[in-house]
DNA sequence: CCAAAAGTGTTAGGAGTACACCCATGG
DNA sequence: CCATGGGTGTACTCCTAACACTTTTGG
């Protein structure tokens, strides 16, 4: 029984230029030495579950700001070749904003890799990127999660492309501002941003406030 | 780190008129001596964990015959007053087979209690208990789980009894039965049964062979 | 014929989906 | 005035929810 050991291990999600991304770790030792992992590691001692996923999410990252919430307990007794190592996995969202997630205080490699077609990867994690991916899409649809990936301040569009890279599929666009209208979860503010050439995209935020009354009837978000 | 034990505990329900119950241990040693807790244990070298929670629920209860799955875990550092233990739960449903489920193995004292309003609970279990009853009323809603609280052959006024105890609110007995033959799971056989003094009920069965069509499109089963 | 649960249809309102054009801005 | 993405409304279909009476059986 002493043999046996905890770790966490944290999938974290971002969008970027209409891509959903993962941030991944390469493997500097045996086992698996060169391949991609998640960002993870031991529990400590006197350490709940949650903060030591933020505390491994932190030191190989440097990302703080994050929508972090439990994925999964993968726990087969040859997961891990170096012995018995029961995994917690967090399944975390980046809302992009300012602080570019860049190699954290570890010198490691870390990169962003496209989440639906990821490189080969360490231990189990591919089965946990399929879990994490099942729960995102279904997280997006039936939640608010969708409003994690985003900075405080965002266009109607940049929300409906957050939706377009996880499900996968094109959205029309007068259908999906109507819902989100419907729903009544975003506020739309006095403020335009000006990307390019074309016409200022308003500025909304999203409003917990008024997402409360949601709350009790199951918080419906279908897209 | 060698002081941090892993453990499994379930969560099981079944419905009995009309009443969601879970089944509770009686705690016969300290900590927290004559509260009643789920069944449970410690994770052994090379069991997995869904082989732990199985071998658990099968030594205390005898119940074999259940659906099983991870629930979620719980890894507060104080959460066991003997030290640090990392709960894995489980969720279980019981199909209400014959086998009665009495006391197992372990003397214990055993017992199904009402899931609404359980006795005080042991350790952090009223936690764990409300997130297994969310995550039932949620599967119940979206998935086909309820027919895993019923044996094999059925009548729709059980069922629909299944759902109105999990969900703790009346249905309509017509829009209830539409939604059924729509979903087209649930196949009428020819074989009736009788209760009590009326008209005697058809028994149905659930049919994966036909739910398997619904898997792709999210498995939508709300009521 | 009485009691008890089984079984069965219709209607109205709300949500989802498909679909095409004008607007504001910078160059 | 052109290119680019921002922004808006209507019609049809389907699903949901509300609602009451007849049927079968044993006593």
């Amino acid at each position: 029984m002493n043999e046996l050991r905890v770790a966490v291990d944290v999938v974290i999600f971002r969008v970027r230029q209409g891509l959903l991304q993962v941030l991944l770790v390469k493997r500097g030792l045996a086992p698996f030495e060169g391949r991609w992992a998640f960002p993870g590691g031991f529990v400590l001692k006197d350490e709940s579950l949650d903060a030591a996923a933020l505390r491994e999410l932190r030191e190989e990252t440097g990302v703080g700001d994050v929508y972090l919430e439990q994925l999964y307990t993968f726990g087969e007794p040859r997961r891990d070749p170096r012995g018995r190592v029961i995994s917690v996995s967090y399944f975390a969202l980046f809302s992009g904003g300012e602080p570019e997630a860049k190699a954290g205080s570890d010198a490691a490699e870390v990169e962003w890799a496209a989440a639906y077609k990821p490189p080969l990867l360490a231990f189990d994690h591919r089965a946990i990127l399929d879990y994490a991916l099942q729960r995102l899409r279904w997280k997006l649809e039936w939640t608010t999660v969708g409003f994690k990936l985003l900075p405080k301040k965002f266009t109607l569009t940049e929300l409906q492309k957050v939706y377009e890279a996880i499900l996968g599929r094109q959205l029309d666009k007068r259908n999906f501002r109507r819902k989100v209208a419907l729903l009544g979860v975003v506020e739309p503010l006095d403020e335009h941003r000006q990307e390019g050439i074309q016409r200022p995209a308003r500025l909304h935020s999203f409003s917990a406030r008024k997402f409360e009354r949601l709350k009790d009837r199951g918080l419906l978000f279908p897209f």
